[in-house]
DNA sequence: ATACTTTTGGCAACCGCTTGCCGATAGGCT
DNA sequence: AGCCTATCGGCAAGCGGTTGCCAAAAGTAT
C-alpha cells in the first residue's frame, strides 16, 4: 500500500535478455497487446480512435494499459503523424514583465487542450529570434510570436510552413492579436482633459517600434478630439532609467500631463520628478501604459492604460489551436480592449 | 503576396511523386544521400559522428545538406536514441515574479547548449504538478522543479526515472539549488540592529511552506547572535493583500522593525502603514525578501534580501545538463548567496 | 608483391506508433 | 437458411533517424 516503488515496469520488454536488473523500460503498445492478447495495431486504435474497435476489446486494452501504467511515447507518436502536440512561444525578453501575462495565458490555454509549450527568448535580437524560430519549427505544430523583432517577410515565411500567430504587432496576412490602444489611450486623454489639462506630452519608446508609433498616433487622435495640444519627446530607452533621463525635458516641455509609452518610463519619470520635489499629481500628472506587475507599488499608484496581455496570450493560443485543428479562419487581426486604470498619479493641476 | 492559404500540409511526403507544386517537405537524410551519392547511414554518421567518415565524403555530405537546407527531424532523432534535447521546467505559478528569473536563467543556459525548455505551471496544486511532471517525463531528458509543491517521495520517484533538479527547496537525495537565506537575512538583522532596533517581528508565509520556516529559523538565529528579540506573526496569504491585512497585528506587536517572508507582504504592509499615516522608516522599518521586480518602485524603495533566482535558474539548468551528459555528481544541495539590498524602507527609529 | 591491420561506407534491423488494406466475423435481411 | 453488408482485428509498410556488423578499400609492414 504505502509501497511507493518507482513504477518499475520491470518489463521484460526485451523478450530475450532476462538479464537481471529491473531497468525501468516504459511499456509500449506491444506490451499491452501481449497482455491483452491482441494485435498492437488494435491497441493503437483502441487508444486513439475511440469508435474504431468494439467496446469489449477496448476496455480489455484500457485495463491492460492501466495495469502497465502505459504512457505513449510522444516521439514515436509524432514521427508518423507529424503532429507534436506542442506549440512554440517566442518572446522578445523573458524578464520583461509585459510578457509574463502572455506566457501565462498561452501556457494555460495550451495546457487545457493537452498541448505543451516550448519557450524561447530572442533577447530582442532579430537574428536570434529568427534562428530560434527556425529551430523550433521542426518540433512544434505552430508558433506564437510575442512582439517579434524580425521583419514581416520572415514572419510570413514562417507562416508558410506552419500556423503562426503574432501578438502585439500587426503583420499583413498573418493572424495577429494586439491590444486596441485607441480605447484605453482615448480614455486616458479624456480623463486628463476632464481634469483640466490642455497640453499633454507623449514620451515615445524606441523609434523603430511599431507599437510606439501606433500609440503616439492614438494619443494624437484622442487629443485632437478633445482639443488638446499633443507634444512628443523621444526617450532613448523604454526603461526606468530612460524615464529618469527624460524628466528634465518633460518639465521644460511645459505640459501639465504626460502619457508614457510604457509603465517603466512612467515610473522612472515619476521617481525623478519626486526626487526633484515635484509632487505628483498636483504639479504634473503621469499616465503609464501596460499596467505591468508592480504598477501599483508606487506612491501614488500609477494611473495607466492596462493592456491585458494574459488575455492576448489566451487568445493567441486559442487561435493557434483552432488553426491546428483545421478550424482556422482567414488571417486577420483580433483587437483586445485596453482600459484606463485610474490610480493616484493623475489629477487636477494645483497651480 | 496577400495569398494567405493556411499552411496546407498537403504533403506528398513520398519523395517520388514529383507532381508539380513545390511543397515545402523537409529534406531527410535520404534526400541528402541521393544528392551526395552515398548511403543514408553515411549521412547520419557524417552529421553526428564527426570522425567516423572521411573528411572528403563528409564535406560532400555537408554541402548537400546545406543545399537542401536540411534540418534533422528531432522526433526521428529522439526515437532510437531516447535523447530529446529538451528539458522540462515546472513552476508553481508563472505569474509570480519570483519565478521570472528562474525561467529566464534556465531557458538561457539551456538554449546555450542547444536544449529547448518546455514550460508548465502547476498553479500551486500538488496534484496538477505531479501530473504535469509525469506527462513531461515522456518528452524530456530531465526536469527542473521550481518550488515544487508535491511531496519529497514523489520527487524522488521522478528522479528515479530521469535527472531532476529542485530549485528553492531541499529534498534529501536530490540535487537542489536553493538560496542561502542565512547570509542575507543575517545581514538584514545586523543592518537593523545597527540602526538600533531591538525587537524585530517576522511575518511568516504559508505555514506549510518549507521556505517560510527556513527563513524564520534564519531570522531567529541572526537575532540571537545580535541579542535581539525575534517575534513572529503568521500571515494568511503571502500577497500584498495579506500584507495589508497583517499591518494592525504588526503594530500591536510593538516591534520597531519587520522582516517579511517576501516582498509582496512587505509592500502590502508598507502601503497599509503609510495609509494609516505611519512613516517608513522613521516609525517602522521594513525589510522584504526576494527583491522581486518592482521592489524599487515603492517610495521609499524597499530594503530587501535579494534571492538571485536567475542565478538559481542558470545553476539548475547547468547541473541538469551536466547530469545529462553523464558528468553528474552525487546529489547535494548547492547554495546561492543572498544579499541585503538596502533601499529606503529601513533606518533609525525616530521616536 | 604478399599478408595484415585500419578506415570507411553499406546493409538492414530497429525505436514505438499510425494507418491503408484485407479478410474474418457477426449481424441484418429476405 | 442463405446472402449481403457493416464492423472489427490483423498484417505490414512506413515515419526519419541510429547503429551493430560486415566487406571493400586503403594503408602498412615485411
Amino acid at each position: 500500500m504505502t509501497e511507493l516503488s518507482p513504477p518499475e515496469a520491470d518489463a521484460k520488454a526485451s523478450p530475450g535478455k532476462a538479464d537481471g536488473r529491473a531497468v525501468k523500460t516504459n511499456a509500449t503498445i506491444y506490451d499491452i497487446a501481449k497482455l491483452a492478447g491482441v494485435n498492437p495495431s488494435t491497441v493503437s486504435r483502441a487508444l486513439s480512435k475511440p469508435g474504431r474497435v468494439s467496446v469489449k476489446t477496448r476496455t480489455l486494452i484500457e485495463d491492460a494499459a492501466a495495469e502497465l501504467d502505459y504512457q505513449a511515447n510522444p516521439f514515436a507518436k509524432a514521427l508518423p503523424t507529424g503532429k507534436t502536440s506542442t506549440v512554440g512561444l517566442i518572446v522578445a525578453d523573458i524578464a520583461n514583465p509585459t510578457f509574463f501575462g502572455t506566457i501565462r495565458g498561452a501556457e494555460s490555454t495550451a495546457a487545457d487542450q493537452d498541448y505543451s509549450v516550448i519557450l524561447a527568448e530572442s533577447a530582442e535580437s532579430p537574428k536570434k529570434e529568427l534562428s530560434a524560430a527556425k529551430r523550433m519549427m521542426a518540433s512544434v505544430d505552430g508558433l506564437i510570436l510575442a512582439s517579434p523583432r524580425m521583419d514581416d517577410d520572415h514572419i510570413r515565411q514562417l507562416a508558410g510552413e506552419k500556423p503562426v500567430i503574432v501578438v502585439n504587432r500587426n503583420v499583413e496576412g498573418i493572424t495577429c492579436v494586439v491590444p486596441d490602444v485607441d480605447k484605453g489611450l482615448g480614455e486616458a486623454v479624456r480623463h486628463l482633459a476632464g481634469h483640466g489639462h490642455r497640453k499633454i506630452t507623449f514620451v515615445a519608446g524606441p523609434e523603430a517600434s511599431w507599437m510606439s508609433s501606433r500609440r503616439w498616433l492614438a494619443v494624437q487622435q484622442a487629443c485632437e478630439w478633445s482639443r488638446i495640444e499633443p507634444l512628443k519627446v523621444q526617450s532613448q530607452t523604454p526603461t526606468i532609467k530612460g524615464g529618469r533621463a527624460i524628466a528634465r525635458t518633460i518639465v521644460s516641455s511645459g505640459a501639465s500631463a504626460v502619457i508614457a509609452y510604457n509603465d517603466l518610463l512612467a515610473i522612472g519619470l515619476m521617481q525623478e520628478l519626486q526626487a526633484a520635489a515635484y509632487v505628483v499629481p498636483d504639479q504634473i500628472s503621469i499616465v503609464g501604459f501596460d499596467d505591468i506587475f508592480g504598477a501599483d507599488f508606487t506612491t501614488p499608484g500609477l494611473t495607466t492604460v492596462r493592456a491585458p496581455m494574459e488575455t492576448c496570450g489566451v487568445e493567441a493560443a486559442g487561435l493557434l489551436l483552432k488553426a491546428l485543428k483545421g478550424h482556422g479562419d482567414v488571417p486577420s487581426t483580433r483587437y483586445i480592449d485596453t482600459e484606463l486604470v485610474i490610480r493616484g498619479s493623475t489629477g487636477k493641476l494645483l497651480a
